[in-house]
DNA sequence: ACTACCCGCGAAACCGCTTTCACGAGTTCT
DNA sequence: AGAACTCGTGAAAGCGGTTTCGCGGGTAGT
């Protein structure tokens, strides 16, 4: 069926007249082969048309070339584009180095799961976690030596390179933003506070609060999930708790166009009666009804840094936290 | 290092008594197996904790239990969330059956890149193809008899297994909802022409202004490319070529989007003075105000029916295309 | 009762590449 | 000149499963 099956290191090394163990040295890069061999060797491949088969070569050496980039959610993280913006750029980048990503998308749960076997099963070298709900397995993994990246900052203070946006940063960008546009009493819609990023957001928005001299009044802080659907509900809170509130930091978009249209919706003016900032620059930034005023996020940056310190390790580097820095976006809502 | 190193047969054949041999069968299913002995292999298993490899599995029977998911384009599909819903509805279906996901997101390219490479090279059991750009690859790939699926109509008319919305009877029930509804000037905003999907969606819309008798005059078909700026600006052209445009059917929601915000700005009223339908039903239909009467497609089915056909094909199954049928939105846009 | 089959099972080859080990030749040191 | 090292290289032993092959015993056919 198969009429010129893949040559194997046999084939090459007769027709380079060396032995396999040298075929593969030579293309593993080992140094100390004589050029001359060496160069026979790769005409040889190149002639033959050859092409390491990536599965014996897992075996033999242990190493799978391949990297779980796992997420620790349902399909509804697509719904957001942003994870799957940060795994191409982490597939992109672990691809040039010849590795390709195996895409897992399910709640991880307990510490002892599918997913958990899985990585310790060996057919990964490594793995790359986003959305990740809980130290647990992570902790667990770690014992197993096995090269791990988390993009965002885990909960505990662990030992494992992660990835992360400056969202503390951004997040006091945005609220210095609004005080400097002359708002005086500034509300926050936080994102699901189980995760590190919104309590780094909070963190922001009180620290330029603080610089102000004044202390944020209750109910301005207003507990969010990052849907559309709580960005819309705490902003009603929020008017009702304080009618007179003059900015809003939403710590998502997809909360703050929630917050615009209920605030329409009452008949208050965006940005006029009350300024709102959003965070991440998603597509839904543009498309509301005065643009957003946002924290633009570099999305792609995030997944090739995760996707570069994972390489790193694998190398046997140390690795650093990496954190992306973040720009302020000034539309028409702030 | 590692204190408990994974059993193997040799040790999983010696706790049950039996060989290597028939502990391989007894682990893929062989019924030939004594149930007795079987049983036997089974308990050493569970007690032992064993989980085959599935690199030395695949090398061995030239089965890797990998699947590619290629996705023909770069980073940025990944900017509309439906693909990224796609695909974990492909990883969910597979894993179902031990099957893990490779995720591939580069522009294929030549029928002979490395993408190519990697699909002839035997490291995957298959390949499920987004937003194919040509035939080319696939074509020359059936030739090895890699099983593949793509999502998405194939611009020839090939003997490859698809999946794909009912684009054709979407893009009708769309124009007929904006008939129904009493418009008399129905534009449309294609998608990119060179997508199938676009080109379906433009037939449906033709089919239905059809049967009302009547033809599209010129410049009431506008070519976008899914984008929200096409969508924008060819809502634009649309009503200067026709200032009495009083319907529009965007071909996804984005576009729709933007043509709303365009209307808007022109001091238009949606939808008194123009009704306007998108297709998708994303998240931004629910955003835009008013929301967008749509189309909604079952990006999740499309997903697991492709990951289905692909089982399926493994298992030597004859399969058949498979299209998921659309559902009418009715919000405030029309 | 004797040959012809069938069936369950183990021995062993094999998948294609990696890596250890040891050997012979060439260097260097005393 | 002989001992002590290096260095490049090939033979061969794995890596952990799968699969072919053939054996021994049981069943069926005549």
């Amino acid at each position: 069926m198969v009429p010129n099956p893949r040559p194997t290191y046999t084939v090459i090394a007769k027709a380079s007249g060396v032995s396999e163990a040298t075929v593969s040295r030579v293309l593993n890069g080992d140094e100390s082969v004589h050029p001359d061999r060496a160069k026979r060797v790769h005409e040889a491949v190149d002639k033959l048309g050859y092409r390491k088969n990536r599965v014996a070569s897992a075996l033999a050496s242990g190493r799978s070339g391949l990297i779980a980039v796992v997420i620790d959610d349902d399909l509804s993280v697509f719904s957001d584009p942003f994870w799957g913006t940060v795994t191409s750029g982490v597939s992109r980048i672990l691809s040039e180095s010849g590795i390709h990503t195996v895409l897992m998308v399910s709640p991880v749960g307990s510490a002892d799961g599918g997913v958990s076997h899985y990585l310790k099963s060996g057919e990964v070298d490594g793995a790359i976690f986003f959305v990740l709900h809980s130290d647990a397995l992570v902790n667990n993994l770690k014992k197993t030596g096995l090269p791990m990246v988390i993009a965002g900052t885990p909960h505990s203070s662990l030992d494992i390179p992660f990835v992360d946006t400056d969202n503390f940063g951004g997040a006091y960008a945005a609220t210095k933003h609004l005080i400097n546009k002359g708002c005086h009493k500034i509300g926050i819609i936080t994102g699901d506070i189980g995760t590190t990023a919104a309590k780094q957001r909070l963190d922001g928005y009180l620290q330029a609060f603080r610089e102000t001299g004044r202390v944020p009044a209750k109910g301005l802080i207003c507990e969010g999930d990052y849907s559309l659907e709580s960005g819309m509900e705490n902003t009603r809170k929020l008017l009702e708790a304080h009618p007179d509130v003059d900015g809003i930091f939403a710590s998502n978009d997809l909360m703050a166009a929630g917050a615009v249209t209920v605030l329409q919706d009452m008949g208050k003016l965006v940005p006029d009666d009350i300024k709102i900032v959003g965070f991440d620059d998603a597509l839904i930034a543009q498309t509301t009804r005065p643009a957003l005023t946002t924290i633009r996020q570099d999305v792609v940056a995030l997944g090739e840094a995760a996707g570069r310190l994972m390489i790193a390790q694998l190398d046997g580097e140390d690795v650093q936290p990496f954190i992306t820095t973040t720009e302020l976006i000034i539309r028409g809502s702030a």
